[in-house]
DNA sequence: TCGTAAGCGAGACGGTACGTCGAGTCTTGCT
DNA sequence: AGCAAGACTCGACGTACCGTCTCGCTTACGA
């Protein structure tokens, strides 16, 4: 029953404020950053994140709608990417499921995993930053960790399986995952589809039992 | 063998258009569009998005490229977004492959896939177009069709192996085309990953004989 | 009780028309020009001149009003400055007077004068071509007849009343005519009032008698 | 020897400032705004008016001159026409003359004027303001007291020249001052012509001596 | 306890791109 | 060859945000 490597990513995505370290190294006296600003921005930009998409989010709206200067914003984050990112690291993450079998794990922890897109703005938020690594690396290498956090669960209950003697040696454990969370991704970002938690199961069992004809 | 449906795709997209209807509509006459004007923007709407993407895409500096003025891109394209998608469906697309059995149909079909993905801006405007359909439902009908295209030659490639008896009757095609491309999806979506050829062997190997021990 | 002197400024200033004479020298094939369309062009412009003055005043909407493209408009005037200067220069002139002395002339004349100012577009025409002048040599020369139209009555005027006696030898006519006419350009262009005929008779005395106390 | 009555005009045009008074409402701090910008603004916008006149002006230009974002000049002036008229009342006044004789206060006072139109942008800015008027009543408002206060030294002069006896009574000073200045408005306007200093003397003669034979 | 250094909301700064409009030219098919 | 229609390139319009920069204020620490 693991929890918090969501915490783990977001401290990682966290090491692109501004200068946190320089600042340390100079001085401290001065007033302190206000933790009430740096919340209502980091809310303000789910928010709007999940209103008007990544692409038609402006720092200016986040300002306006935490009711915080816009150099407050820049003082934090270098640029909204960052922003956006730590934004969407903060979402929720979600406990490791044990439920014994291979199959139920597998189909527990994918419904879990569908309500969290349908619930929060993982659904819209996630997409929108997915489709700007091809042309930002920076993006790119910050919402590596937030985006790994995500399918590790699924190594891990492949780990679990293995060790009960449940899948063969040779198997590649995240081939494995990425075979179980493929047709999500294809239905979010090939099918623009809905994500019903009804495809569950007959994903987990086609993946697991294989599309050829058994002898 | 067949091949052309990326031509239906893009005459679905370019129903965008921005006033083909009204134009016939008031029957007027007057000086035809230039072909040439046309071509040349997508030209370069490719050549750009290939080179800053789209989010950095600006309509200046296609019309600027295209050696054309705002207005004629404005004049075809309500915006940004449908000048992307039919340019991004004026990509080749690929013909059907039947290599006689479903491993090397789907062998030889996704290295295609994946060698188009890696040689035309395919790689880099699809992810950025399907990260905004979330927020811009206009936008998810016009790619919707382009998209379609790219993943049926999957499905018509599980009809013909089932026709030759190698998968079973209730085995949902289009979920098995889906569990195909699944990994490729993850790796682009989640991983920012690069698309090697390499991967296509395992994924089919596994998706086909499923991840359980087989006893 | 002479008349048409504005026949003849118009006359000046068609001769900018774009090429009238190129035209008859090459050939005089093809369809002729159309009579019907040339005068709803001169219409058109007249009617929006006073609608929206000359700055706001657009070839295209010319065109549209018109019921003409725009290509037959520049086929004859080479900008919408020389076709400004024709429809204005087409407004009505007015008709000598001779009333017998050179007060009761000045009076009636100035009072037809400003009536022409007020119930035609030369009130608003004239100054808006006016205060392009300084910056437009081309239409400065183009109303310069059209304007000189405008005063040479009153020079007339004079020039009879000098015949009469009623004025001293040595007496600058234009400049006569000119301190007549002053108030009233001071007030149309320095003060934007409106031309009322109750204007004139306390100039007209004034000018006749002079400022200065007579002893 | 009275002085500064451009100023008020001026301050009167500045009432047209884009947003003074809401700004002033709602209490606000922020960073004032810059009088360097302000006055690179009304420079460029002076020197470009002298260049090109007013009808060619852009807000661009203006902007491109000052080395000023467009913004910045959206900020103070709600179009290019404020903007030109705050620029143009902000030209030089000039004192008022008090040689002790009607005649030649109006003489010395009218060359100084003919002087200021020769070498300031005067004589061309304010053609181009006057002709727009009449399609502009926002532009003719803004322009009336810097107008007025261009007129008013001649009036002072006429007010000193009755109390010393050398007008009557009954002269309406206000004519008076349309009749001198008169010819000046009707070579601008009229005529397009040069203002030339040997104009003044015969135009206060015949203005002062009337143009009736004296008996 | 008080100075000082940094953070704060506000908003102006120089820019860049937006999407629109009009200028003056060019290209259809028709008259 | 002229006509109405309307597309063409170009350039300015006025707006919205970018990321930076003052302003006049807090606010907390350390001398």
């Amino acid at each position: 029953m693991r929890a918090g490597k969501e915490a783990e990513a977001v401290a990682a995505a966290e090491s692109d404020r501004a200068k946190p370290t320089r600042r340390r190294m100079t001085s401290s006296t001065g007033r302190p950053r206000s933790e009430e600003a740096h919340q209502a921005i980091l809310d303000a930009t789910l928010a709007l994140l999940a209103e008007v998409g990544f692409s038609a989010l402006t720092v200016e709206g986040v300002a306006q709608r935490a009711g915080v200067g816009k150099a407050t914003i820049y003082r934090r984050w270098s640029s909204k990417l960052p922003l956006v990112v730590e934004a969407f690291g903060a979402l929720p993450g979600f406990e490791d499921v044990d439920a014994g079998s291979l199959e139920q794990d597998l189909k527990e922890t994918l419904k879990k995993y569908l309500e969290a897109f349908n619930t929060t703005a993982l659904g819209t938020v996630f997409p929108s930053l997915a489709g700007e690594r091809a042309h930002n690396p920076e993006l790119s290498k910050m919402i590596e960790p937030v985006a790994r956090a995500r399918r590790e669960p699924f190594v891990r209950i492949f780990e679990r399986a293995r060790q009960r003697g449940e899948i063969a040696d040779d198997v590649d454990l995240g081939l494995a995952a990425d075979l179980v969370l493929g047709p999500i991704s294809v239905t979010l970002f090939f099918r623009g589809g809905v994500l019903s938690p009804r495809m569950v199961d007959p994903i987990v069992d086609l993946a697991l039992s294989g599309i050829s004809k058994r002898n």
